[in-house]
DNA sequence: GATAGGCTGCTTTTT
DNA sequence: GCAGCCTATC
């Protein structure tokens, strides 16, 4: 029909048009397993379009849900791109966004205030320990972190403290503390990310007047990456989605099991067969790549092919070959950086973008050595991960402020900024306050007039400002708002007395902007829900309150010098939706990657070859894999063996950069544990010294003496260039004595000719 | 109440 | 190696 089918392949075609209703007049769903690579958000975006133009769906009667912000505008953007309708009104967006939404709109039945304010995970973890203060638990024996956990998983699997096991005593008191961490959440009008899921879910299972209006109304749910959902999400669909009703909307799925990486906080792959039991979806796979060359798109099938738990899917490509993978074996971390900083030297010497390169690795302990690297060579580079914009200290505090202004009970901003810039309040008056909070069943705000004394005065002293700065603001736009509120609070008085808070007034101010752009984007937010008669209405919400949840649903961006062209470094979960002309996939290692963690985990190492999947997948001309003999992790040096995943990779696709060394693969080859015979055991010598904290160094930690690599007993040589700590980089002049006695004299540069004895001193070989 | 120094722990992370 | 947390000290 239109020109939106246009540049479709077969499958997608297929996909995208699949009828929404089947024969017999009922609605049909479908699941698109779609590979890297393959069109997945184009088939996505098209299929909406496809829907509204045949007139098969209205805008409104569309939902469409994603796990990103990232991921729900693109989707947005495609769609105006597509065809000219009103994205404002459609209902696209993350599943927290959708759900916070809901509970915005149906905030009573919800039983929420209007004004209810979203923890992120930093203001959740304070209000536990507050909790667990507030009730005088052992924050020892029940650790906040653990208890956090417990609370975000019972709640991802749709169960409140009342439905669990009470298991033993230990169990019991953390149900306990669930329940009491509910409590505190109710009276202060604040959820937290896992609650807007679980409350909304809840607010449509209960209501059944509610449920049905919207079960009516949105006819078609689209879901991004349906590999990624928790069981919470997954029984929100289902009921949205009116499973199991005389008229259940159609569900179009897409997803890919090779690419769920993130079992580790709740998604459960499993979905997608559960998906397949309840709705008997079409099924359609999408199987033609777009982005990689042959040999990566066949080191990516080879790899995966070794897990067992799969669908099945087989990239294929009509690009060719391409380049080989190229391998690289280097002697320590610091080696890897520098051929790395060799090969992007040359790949931007012929003409790469420096944006075009990317450097994966598994974990970001990883990334400080690599920046070492790119930082001496002069190689513009850009790190993600880390600090976001709404989640810095400065930006937190004065939400604090904000969010007070909108709800005074949230005592997680009150504990926050009470006493920050100072004012006189400690931790006794802070203490007494909560006494009075807990005996008066109130917030801290509301505590206050009840003190007497020194607390007394300060504390309200504290609380006439918050007030005085709500009605001076009443009748400001938002950003004057914000612009009064870093003023009048002290915040920006208080980081330009300190040494180093020109940054964070800097962030002060781009917070003001932040408003202003996001009144400039929202326009501002209009919604049409269920009113109360279960008919359309349009509701508002506050400026002020929608920018407080966007800060918190929408972290910002971790970007510090944005729009360079810069080398681009991240993890490889940070990778996962993006592609590179050029990838280098780092510290191969077993124990790195795989992680050593993860071997005993369920489905651990499963996950950790998906994960190596979406690393080589990201590749588009040009992918090398490195790993090196040597690295400093922990502050230690460990002696790792190349990753399994290497083995598993075909040999007629990889280019080894260094000679294979068999010797040195001291372990079996295939076998799940590869822990090298000497690590266990005492036969090999024992260790003279540790190269640090022995208490704590794991299996494959050894004295670089005790090492069987060379045949001398100490792995060095005359001649080497070596790395001490304390003194760099230097040469090996001599050596004397025998294993573990082996002293070596090194020529350091900067600090002259030293005797070192080898069993102690912490020498790295660097060449 | 601010600051320095010691001790510990330590994948991955979006919302 | 380093951040984050706790304690000791002024």
């Amino acid at each position: 029909m239109t020109n939106i089918l246009n540049n479709l392949n077969p499958e997608q075609l297929e996909a995208v048009t699949l009828p929404p209703v089947n024969e017999a007049g009922n609605s049909q769903s479908a699941m698109i397993l779609a590979g890297a690579g393959s069109g997945k958000t184009k088939v996505l975006t098209t299929r909406i379009a496809w829907l509204i133009q045949t007139g098969q769906a209205s805008p409104v009667g569309v939902l469409a849900v994603t796990f990103t912000n990232k991921a729900a505008k693109e989707m947005l953007t495609r769609l105006s791109a597509m065809m000219p309708i009103n994205t404002r009104g459609m209902w696209v967006g993350t599943f927290h966004g959708l759900c916070n939404r809901l509970l915005r709109a149906h905030h009573k039945d919800a039983g929420l205030p209007s004004t209810f304010q979203i923890l992120d995970t930093q203001d959740q973890l304070s209000a536990i320990k507050r909790l667990l203060k507030s009730l005088k638990i052992d924050d020892e024996k029940y650790p906040p972190k653990q208890l956090q956990y417990f609370i975000a998983h019972a709640k991802e699997k749709g169960m409140r403290a009342k439905d669990m096991d009470r298991g033993d005593s230990f169990q019991n008191t953390m149900v306990e503390l669930y329940q009491a961490y509910e409590e505190q959440c109710q009276r202060e009008g604040v959820v937290d990310f896992a609650e807007l899921l679980l409350r909304s879910y809840e607010l449509l299972k209960h209501h059944q007047p509610i449920r049905e209006h919207y079960q009516e109304r949105f006819r078609h749910i689209l879901v991004d990456e349906f590999q990624d959902t928790n069981a919470l999400q997954y029984a929100w669909l289902k009921l949205l989605s009116g499973h199991g009703t005389s008229s259940p909307c159609s569900v179009f799925a897409v997803g890919d099991d090779d690419q769920s990486i993130y079992a580790f906080r709740g998604a459960d792959v499993e979905n997608m067969k559960l998906f397949e039991r309840h709705y008997k979806p079409y099924l359609v796979k999408l199987e033609q790549n777009y982005r990689s060359y042959g040999h990566i798109l066949d080191a990516a099938n080879h790899l995966i092919a070794n897990n067992t738990e799969r669908l099945g899917k087989n990239l294929r490509t009509d690009a060719g070959h391409g380049e080989p993978v190229r391998v690289y074996e280097a002697a320590t971390d610091g080696t890897e950086a520098a051929w790395m900083v060799d090969e992007i030297k040359s790949l931007i010497n012929t003409g790469s973008m420096r944006t075009e390169i990317a450097i994966l690795y598994r974990s970001n302990a990883q990334s400080r050595i690599i920046e070492h690297g790119l930082f001496s060579a002069g190689i513009p580079y850009r790190v993600y991960g880390g600090l976001r914009f709404f989640e810095r200290a400065e930006i937190k505090h004065a939400l604090a402020y904000l969010r007070l202004l909108e709800n005074p009970n949230d005592d997680t901003s009150f504990a926050r900024v009470v006493n920050f810039p100072t004012r006189g309040i400690g931790a006794k008056s802070i203490e007494t306050l909560q006494d009075s909070a807990k005996l008066n069943n109130c917030s801290f705000y509301a505590a206050a007039p009840y003190l007497e004394g020194k607390a007394g005065t300060s504390i309200s002293a504290f609380v006439r400002l918050i007030d005085h700065m709500r009605d001076a603001t009443r009748h400001n736009t938002l950003p004057e708002t914000v612009d009064y509120v870093i003023q009048n609070s002290g915040l920006i008085q208080h980081y330009l007395t300190e040494r180093e808070g020109q940054d964070r007034v800097e962030n002060l101010q781009e917070l003001v902007n932040a408003a202003t752009a996001f009144i400039a984007e929202e326009g501002f937010a209009q919604d049409t829900v269920a009113g109360t008669d279960q008919t359309e209405v349009i509701t508002e919400m506050s400026p002020l309150a929608g920018f407080l949840a966007h800060a918190s649903l929408e972290a910002g961006d971790n970007q510090a010098q944005a729009g360079q062209d810069a080398v681009q470094l991240m993890t490889v979960h940070a990778a996962k939706g993006l592609e590179f002309t050029n990838v280098f996939i780092t510290g191969l290692e077993e124990g790195l990657f795989p992680h050593e963690n993860s071997i005993n985990e369920d489905d651990g190492l499963e996950e950790e070859r998906r994960l190596m999947y979406v690393a080589i997948t990201r590749a588009k001309e040009r992918l090398f894999l490195s790993h090196t003999q040597s690295r400093l992790l922990h502050g230690q040096v460990r002696y790792n063996l190349p990753s399994r995943f290497l083995d598993e990779l075909p040999a007629e696709s990889l280019k080894h950069l260094t000679p294979k060394n068999k010797d040195a693969r001291w372990g079996s080859s295939t076998t799940t544990t590869r822990m090298p015979s000497w690590s266990e055991g005492s036969d090999w010598g024992g260790p003279a010294a540790t190269i640090s904290r022995s208490s704590r160094s794991s299996a494959i930690t050894v004295p670089i003496s005790s090492l069987p690599q060379k045949d001398n007993g100490h792995g060095f040589r005359v001649g080497q260039s070596v790395f001490h700590t304390k003194f760099g980089e230097g040469r090996i002049l001599a050596i004397e004595g025998q294993a573990d006695q082996a002293k070596a004299n090194v020529n350091f540069n900067r600090h002259g000719p030293k005797w070192l004895q080898l069993a102690i001193a912490k020498l790295t070989a660097i060449d």
